[in-house]
DNA sequence: CATATTTGACCTGC
DNA sequence: GCAGGTCAAATATG
């Protein structure tokens, strides 16, 4: 990496910090609506550009097995997957809680589900719809946590890379109760790593209301069919969201 | 028919 | 060896 871009590295990181810093201003208080959308934005900026330059110069995590997933020679199904994927060891991660199965605006396709020792519920499995066309390397998981009343973890790995946003519209934040605060976003501070918190969200994350669309089989998450431009899961409303750790898996 | 989901097998890290 | 993350064939859906 060069000098020049070290330091516009370092730049952009001083200035998401100061965003931060700013964001936790004002949620001490009662700020200005719409204030937050802005920091959110000023945020958002800087991660992706810092996403954008780090990455242009260092491959990321499972970069190798992204382009090529199958470089051994004979692929033929299921023999030899060795090397074929990377587990996850580290890198950024984002959990949210929520009382009900919300849209977050991306495309997620499931790709596996797993019953997870001692938990009552299985974990889900999503990526990002664009993992192949766009390379996005997004993930998530979600799993139900508790019965009653039924509380989802979600939690997101990576950055989406993908350009196509499938429901951007107005922000939850944008709300008329400003007194409704119950969305709380932590942004703890990471320092060595930019925190594409808001890289996992459009920027304006659509606020669905959509109750009827929340439906679950019986015993399990499950993302309500729909095509490509589905949304996996609806938010009744944005009360219910918490993000309550960032970065807390440890950054390699 | 194209795309998404299901689900058992496979793989990796601990 | 086990738990959990990912793959991909089979299947479902629109």
């Amino acid at each position: 990496m060069s000098w020049d871009k070290k330091r516009a590295i370092e730049e952009l990181a001083k200035g998401k910090d100061l965003t931060n810093q700013l964001r936790d201003l004002l949620n001490g208080s009662n700020y200005l609506v719409g204030s937050e959308d802005l920091v959110m934005k000023i945020f958002n900026s800087f991660s992706n550009t810092l996403s954008i330059l780090r990455n242009s110069s260092s491959g990321d995590y499972d970069e190798v097995s992204q382009l090529n997933p199958r470089n051994n020679n004979s692929y033929d199904g299921r023999k030899d997957r060795r090397g074929c994927y990377k587990r996850r060891k580290c890198g950024d991660s984002w959990t949210r809680d929520t009382l009900t199965l919300f849209d977050d605006g991306y495309a997620w396709r499931k790709y596996g589900q797993k019953t997870i020792l001692n938990a009552n519920h299985s974990r889900n499995y999503f990526r990002c719809t664009h993992k192949n066309d766009q390379g996005c390397q997004a993930t998530k998981q979600v799993q139900q946590i508790e019965d009653d009343p039924p509380k989802y973890r979600t939690i997101y790995y990576g950055h989406h890379t993908c350009k196509t946003l499938l429901k951007a519209s107005q922000l939850i934040l944008d709300s008329t109760t400003s007194n409704d605060s119950s969305i709380l976003l932590s942004f703890t501070n990471n320092t060595k790593q930019d925190d594409p918190f808001f890289s996992c969200f459009p920027s304006p994350v659509k606020q669905e209301t959509k109750e009827s669309d929340l439906q679950q089989p019986a015993s399990d998450i499950t993302c309500n069919r729909s095509s490509s431009s589905s949304s996996d899961y609806l938010l009744s409303s944005p009360h219910n969201v918490r993000l309550i750790s960032s970065n807390h898996n440890v950054v390699c």
